[in-house]
DNA sequence: ATTCTGTTTAACCATTTGGTTAAACTCAGG
DNA sequence: CCTGAGTTTAACCAAATGGTTAAACAGAAT
């Protein structure tokens, strides 16, 4: 990925760094310039004000997690090999971009309009509908145990990135430092394909 | 629970709706005096500043949360059982309120040092090791399949916390509203305590 | 060289925000 | 009734913050 050193990327590059660390509210427009290594007057020089600069970063996160969230599901693979791999996906994902997830969920959180505009055209999530039918296929072949697909689905998003949202709670529960719950993260790979197939053992 | 209407009480019960609300950045001292219907200059008659109604908010609410996640593990039921309590109880739970965890999430995000002082003297948690013992002696009985007890534990968590955090995304990607959405989490008992039972099978 | 356009800067502004202060009010005890 | 301690209020303040402006700069086209 190229990222094009031009005074307008580094700014949105800054941003998102400032407002995923801070939230809207918490992010001075004084840190993004610093973060940037300009001028604060060049943030409204590029991007009118501190909301349309956030929409922008937001829109783009979202939009990156949505990819993400159905990027396996489209594929040709058997049901189980599925799974497996968009279990592994996730949790590679995620290991290199933790804050994603607690960044859109807490600004959708104080402010749920601002996904209604949003998902007027998504073209991003019909795949999920159609994994979903992958599952019921796959109940009527007596391949799985029958249950709720969407259930299904809910269970295999949590298990894969609620131990990113809650890293700081587990991780001082459980008395682990950083390396150590990276290690929990690879380990969970395998952990958590196995679950969820093991559950679906008719 | 008698909640004295004291000033002093009625301005903690406002801080609370606010800072759960809005978080510590975005929360405003005259939004929480206006919520606690009193003027601007008392919360700081009471409490000195900001911050340090903000900690008294953020301590009673993780202990909160803390006490919630081992209130069932404490008991003498039969292992299986025990599960079936655990998830029914936090789903229960958190329907009551389910801003509990994305607020203390993250602002533990923001500023992890917070959770060091307060894990000191933590009496909270060591029963979630004890119910990790049942675990480990259960699988030894080969009353239940092997597993990491770490990652069961993280598991049955996940199944139980994700769907509320991530509420503005999940109900969105499938439209539905706020009832649906509570009616699936009333399903969701029995379905996430099945889903862990049957994938445990030896 | 000069002009013209887009970019960058420093100084400035209005508003918001957390916090203070001094006066006013309340009410129990003498 | 009066005093005095705790409580409440309105007015105020200094700092921070998002945003503006006009001037300076750079570099391509004429």
């Amino acid at each position: 990925m190229q990222t094009t050193n031009t005074t307008e990327q580094q700014i949105i590059d800054a941003a998102k760094k400032i407002f995923m660390q801070k939230g809207l509210a918490g992010a001075r427009m004084q840190d993004i310039a610093d973060e940037a290594g300009i001028n604060k007057a060049m943030l409204h020089y590029y991007y009118r004000s501190k909301d349309k600069l956030f929409e922008m970063v937001f829109t783009e996160a979202l939009e990156q997690l949505l990819k993400r969230i159905n990027a396996i599901f489209t594929g040709d693979m058997p049901f189980k090999e599925k799974v497996a791999a968009a279990v592994d996906h996730y949790i590679t994902s995620l290991s290199a971009s933790p804050h994603l997830p607690i960044f859109i969920i807490n600004e959708l959180n104080q402010n749920p309009e601002r996904i209604v505009e949003r998902f007027v055209h998504a073209a991003e999530f019909p795949d999920i509908k159609k994994f979903m039918q992958e599952m019921l296929t796959e109940m009527e072949k007596g391949a799985i145990r029958k249950m709720s697909p969407l259930q299904l689905m809910m269970n295999t998003l949590s298990l894969c990135v609620f131990p990113f949202i809650a890293k700081p709670i587990i991780s001082n529960v459980f008395g682990m430092n950083d390396e150590q719950y990276k290690a929990l993260m690879e380990e969970r790979k395998k952990s958590v394909t196995e679950f969820i197939l093991m559950s679906l053992r008719p």
